[in-house]
DNA sequence: CGAGGAATTGAGTAGGTTCAAGGCCGGTGG
DNA sequence: CCACCGGCCTTGAACCTACTCAATTCCTCG
């Protein structure tokens, strides 16, 4: 009951929800399984019949390359949906593996489906969502594409810290990172080598603290002026009024959903 | 009138369109627009009131940094709908110019909210398209994080052909290639310097033909090895069949659209 | 016909990789 | 409880891919 709390935190954010639309939201939670540190949870070329909501723990979605190299693409975190696109699509093109020992709770296809076409805001919510997880590759693809190791390494931390904050599971500047550096290199397209090398030069700069997998930003200001960013990076903001009156309106068009949503 | 065709080449690829369906797409791009070549269409931090259909030539999203080099995020070709999320967004987190001279269809928030509220074969045929620019810009982390310039070359010039095809704007291995080669380092995250090189190694390889803006892949099979992609890579196949289903069904539990749906 | 950007080529440089080795830490089994 | 083991962290040194700087030529457009 308590799994689904991190998606409504992100998607009230986003878009202000009734409590019938929470419940719904919690609803879609119900069903979790457990996974240990580093296990594959969907693999590339898989069909999914459900996606799934990361509840607790920390997971990626990654790329492996024929040499058996890696591309991390996307952490996710408490309240990510993945894949809200699995109702769509044919077969991944992703595997996601699990960072440390995580639960998530499965979400029929058809489920999806059903709130979706019935709950405009609640689409409109998770479509801010997916939009916003399309800045963030966005903005990987410039720091990958155009930025130094120094400033990669830098607004990765930043971005780990802000997405924690955004859903309330921390306050300050400071979380567990259960990144590897050769995780960490795999995202930001380093070696191991180079990561560590950058993260001890932050180290001796006082810009952060970093050790028992806790890291801590001990100057923001300086870290976002190394990694190029500006705060109004992330759209972290909820939807702007019209947008919420347009869905408003579609909401109360819509007829009574059936009694049971879920087992069309 | 002639504009539309494009998006909805697209969309029906993806999911079957009804006539009404189509004509209702097609309705979306009258409202058009000329711009002449290296215009700026949209600017960082604008809030657009409406989005728009590309219906004509070529353009690109990217970002600028601050010491003014730049990362091109995502090229547009006709039948590319910029930005979908216009009706949720704030503000624009990157801008977007045009390559050539290029015509584009102008779409009023409200209308787009309307025709994915109403019709939900179409919002479905919008979400797959959403989803293959998320699938393209994944396609483009690893490249740019994981593989070397001989590779990342290889990669855009096949996927600006394979694009080019899904939409029917040629059938072959060669395309107009309006791209500087500038332009293509910001693509890839390379200098012109460097993209120069490897062209020239690869039309020594007899990989490509590439004069007067005008690409020919002369080895598909080579330059795909060399790209390390495989054929899978796009999802451009067509909805599977139950998710088609779901769709209708929703669909038919629809109340009868309004009149005329653009005024809201 | 002149101007400005693009394409091309060469030479020197640098940021990050590769290879290698030693120390640390957490987990596991005896 | 301790010893072992594997993966991570750390550091050094050599190397390489791609960058930088620079000069020349080519195109295109006005």
């Amino acid at each position: 009951m308590t799994g689904g709390r991190w998606l409504v935190a992100k998607l009230s954010n986003l878009m202000p929800l009734s409590t019938d639309e929470t419940r719904l939201i919690e609803g879609l939670c119900t069903n979790e399984q457990r996974f240990d540190a580093g296990a594959t949870v969907v693999e590339e070329g898989a069909v999914l019949q459900s996606g799934f909501v990361l509840t607790a723990g920390m997971a990626c979605r990654y790329r492996l390359l024929r040499d058996g190299r890696r591309q991390i693409l996307t952490f996710l975190i408490p309240g990510d949906f993945c894949d809200l696109h699995v109702f769509l699509t044919k077969a991944m093109d992703h595997s996601i593996d699990t960072i440390v020992a995580s639960r998530l709770a499965w979400v029929a296809r058809e489920a999806v489906v059903d709130l979706v076409g019935h709950h405009p805001r609640i689409s409109a919510a998770l479509w801010w969502s997916a939009m916003q997880e399309a800045a963030m590759l966005r903005e990987r693809v410039v720091a990958v594409g155009r930025r130094n190791a120094r400033s990669r390494v830098a607004y990765l931390l930043c971005e780990l810290v802000w997405r924690q904050r955004a859903i309330g599971m921390t306050a300050g500047n400071s979380i567990p990172l259960p990144l590897t550096q050769p995780q960490l290199g795999d995202t930001l397209g380093l070696t191991p080598v180079h990561i560590n090398r950058v993260l001890q030069q932050f180290r001796r700069d006082g810009l952060v603290r970093l050790k028992q997998r806790h890291l801590t930003l001990l100057d923001i200001d300086r870290l976002m002026e190394i990694a190029g960013l500006d705060d109004s990076y992330l759209h972290l903001g909820g939807a702007p009024d019209y947008t919420q009156r347009l869905f408003d309106r579609l909401d109360q068009e819509q007829p009574p959903p059936p009694a049971n949503s879920g087992t069309g």
